[in-house]
DNA sequence: CTCCAGTTCAAACGACCGTTTGAACTATGC
DNA sequence: GCATAGTTCAAACGGTCGTTTGAACTGGAG
């Protein structure tokens, strides 16, 4: 098996969504980043053009096949005719964890950056990761409603946002200090007690 | 009415809790917060004596109001047998959103500060959130198994962190860019909606 | 070999960071 | 009046920040 060697670019990719992850934005500099990285300061901007450009890059590789599988599955759900709120909140849901599952240590790194960035305190930054996802993510909103139609709008947006948030966290392990709490250990069964939690939620807990 | 002249470390926190709950921790330095309360820079290290501590105060103060009423409301619902899960659930989201409610415009500061602070990015400062609301967190958790004996400890652990998690993100008012997600306009309609939407998690989402 | 685009490098830029200093001001008790 | 404790102040501390510079290195094309 050959072993491709790392481009700076690629590792200074590699090493920034780890320690934004950490860290956060703003409580990561630039030169921890090219340190762990084995680059030298300037590389960031001449690879990337800043610190908020490498962010984004690093967002952007991340958030990929993400969307990507849920592109394919929403397009999968679709073609089959009116899916029902379980499957929506499962293909939702579940490439968001499988990060973890299907590349080990180095998929819980890519999932802790993105619930971290996609909460971050700077609203620059969150709007950062919304515009990144916002194309799918509205796809996920119609659907929802089609499939709730119990429920007003507004209320399935209310779930929506909801979903959105709780993924975020547990894929940012930052609720996991608490003893037990289903944590990364086993994201598989995270990721169906995380939709069994959704499903009950949106299936009685919608004001209509 | 007497106009109480705010002390120059009362303007500190205020300021401190408006300021940390925008950009957070990182991303607000001291001086910003100085200015804008019309201090010295010197008077953060002579009041508090550092950053951190006066975040630690400011966090204690804003904490403050929402654990008493908790406690308050734990030890009447105790008092009165045992609650339903409903209870407890209000109980503990409702302190945390009244805020808004009864303090308007500086409440809703308050609220985000919190919300904020309890999901940072650095885990220093999120155990500094957690250890000045885990004594009244450990009671709930206990009383919450006790009102869902079906459930296994860990399956309530899981729904608390949950609720803790939604409850702060709400608080934060980092969800609300999504169109008509029940934002902070109406702060009683969207405690009665987290409440319905936590209760049936509870009730039909916990995995026994 | 020469050339050249691509990449890396040490060094420095000005700005801002949290913190500290020591003097100046304020108000109260004697 | 004077002393005193509490508070505020301008100024500076050393350090780190993101960014920029211009030279040095690299490897293939002509």
């Amino acid at each position: 098996m050959e072993t491709p060697v790392e481009t700076t670019r690629e590792r200074l990719l590699n090493v920034a969504e780890q320690r934004f992850g950490e860290g956060g934005y703003e409580g990561t500099s630039l030169r921890a980043i090219t340190v762990a990285a084995a680059a030298n300061i300037a590389a960031v901007n001449y690879h990337f053009g800043s610190k908020e450009a490498l962010l984004r890059a690093a967002v952007a590789r991340a958030m990929a096949p993400v969307n990507a599988e849920r592109r394919r599955r929403l397009d999968q759900l679709e073609a089959g005719g009116s899916p029902e709120p379980e499957a929506l909140i499962r293909a939702f849901v579940e490439p968001g964890l499988e990060l973890v599952l299907r590349r080990g240590e180095r998929g819980a790194v890519v999932a802790r950056f993105i619930g971290r960035i996609a909460f971050d305190p700077s609203r620059r930054i969150r709007e950062l990761y919304a515009a990144e996802s916002e194309p799918i993510e509205s796809r996920y909103l119609a659907a929802l409603q089609q499939a709730l139609p119990q429920a007003s709008p507004d209320a399935v947006a209310f779930g929506y946002v909801n979903m959105l948030g709780l993924l975020a966290l547990h894929q940012s392990q930052a609720l996991s200090p608490t003893p037990g709490a289903a944590g990364p250990e086993d994201p598989g069964k995270l990721a169906e007690n995380l939709v069994t939690f959704l499903v009950a939620a949106f299936d009685h807990g919608l004001r209509s």
